[in-house]
DNA sequence: ATGCCGCGGCGCCCGCGA
């Protein structure tokens, strides 16, 4: 018998704000050592991002930070090779929402997907048709990665949920931008290219959420939704060894309204 | 029900988030 390699970690983690963050996200870091982490509302600039700090636990960064709102990062232990700045397709797009790195033989996305709320009464709102057509936007880069045939990862926060599991109460839900029909069908379409959804293809249980508001004790009393996700491409979803939602950072003092989810992948080769 | 909370910012209220 021999050992098997240590598997690959990847955590995803909207920390809104990485200032307002910063000890927690590096306590945690210290603790939880992911090979790849992937950064979500950073809520700063590019040239504000406070590096030293993570690039002293070990960590290489590529950001797309963007004044108070929004910001991607890649966080990794191992080289970044090549990034990939904004999702492509629409150049007047300059919402900080999507950074691209190749690891190795690895590609790995971070993203924050548009809100979209409100949705709009009579027809689409204005920030509806933006999430919609971002995903369509997101869609086509999948379509192109898968492509070129090289294994990669989408992590982040969709601001989609799913399925009905996937949320405490989907009739209050249901004309939300993060759970409408529409929404759900464009994040089916993202699937059916051949990604798989690595949190459900291991796990069937409801109440696995990794997003908790800060209002109405939601947190307290456990009514969250399930919208930062793990989605991989064919080969790397054979390389799926666990998936799992780390609650402790959303019971701490001072928490972001979202918790990690981490991946773990026998895909050590991978990044050399 | 859009406020309840929490964040950033040309700050003492506002937009935004989900």
């Amino acid at each position: 018998m021999t050992d098997a390699p240590d598997p690959l970690v990847v955590a995803t983690w909207n920390v809104n704000s990485i200032k307002a963050r910063l000890a927690a996200v590096c306590d945690w870091l210290g603790r939880t050592a992911p090979d790849i982490v992937l950064l979500q509302e950073l809520k700063c600039e590019t040239a504000a991002f406070p590096a030293e700090p993570i690039e002293a636990l070990g960590y290489n960064i590529a950001v797309l930070g963007q004044r108070t709102y929004n910001g991607v990062a890649v966080l990794s232990k191992r080289p970044i090779d090549q990034v990939t700045m904004g999702l492509p397709g629409d150049p007047d797009d300059t919402q900080a929402r999507y950074v691209e790195a190749e690891i190795g033989a690895l590609t790995v996305a971070a993203l924050y997907l548009p809100n979209g709320n409100p949705p709009g009464e009579d027809g689409p709102s204005e920030k509806y048709r933006y999430k919609l057509a971002w995903m369509a936007r997101l869609k086509d880069r999948v379509a192109a990665l898968l492509e070129t045939g090289s294994p990669f990862l989408l992590g982040g926060d969709f601001n989609v949920i799913p399925e009905p599991i996937d949320v405490h109460d989907p009739a209050a839900w249901a004309g939300d931008a993060l759970f409408r029909t529409d929404t759900r069908a464009a994040f089916r379409r993202l699937l059916h290219l051949g990604l798989t959804d690595a949190y459900r293809a291991l796990h069937s249980d409801p109440g696995a959420y990794t997003f908790w508001d800060y209002q109405g004790g939601a947190w307290p009393m456990d009514r969250g939704i399930r919208i930062d996700h793990f989605l991989l491409s064919p080969a790397i979803t054979d390389r799926l060894v666990d998936c799992r939602i780390d609650r402790g950072p959303r019971g701490l003092p001072k928490a972001s309204d979202h918790t990690p989810v981490l991946l773990s992948l026998a895909a050590d080769d991978l990044v050399g």
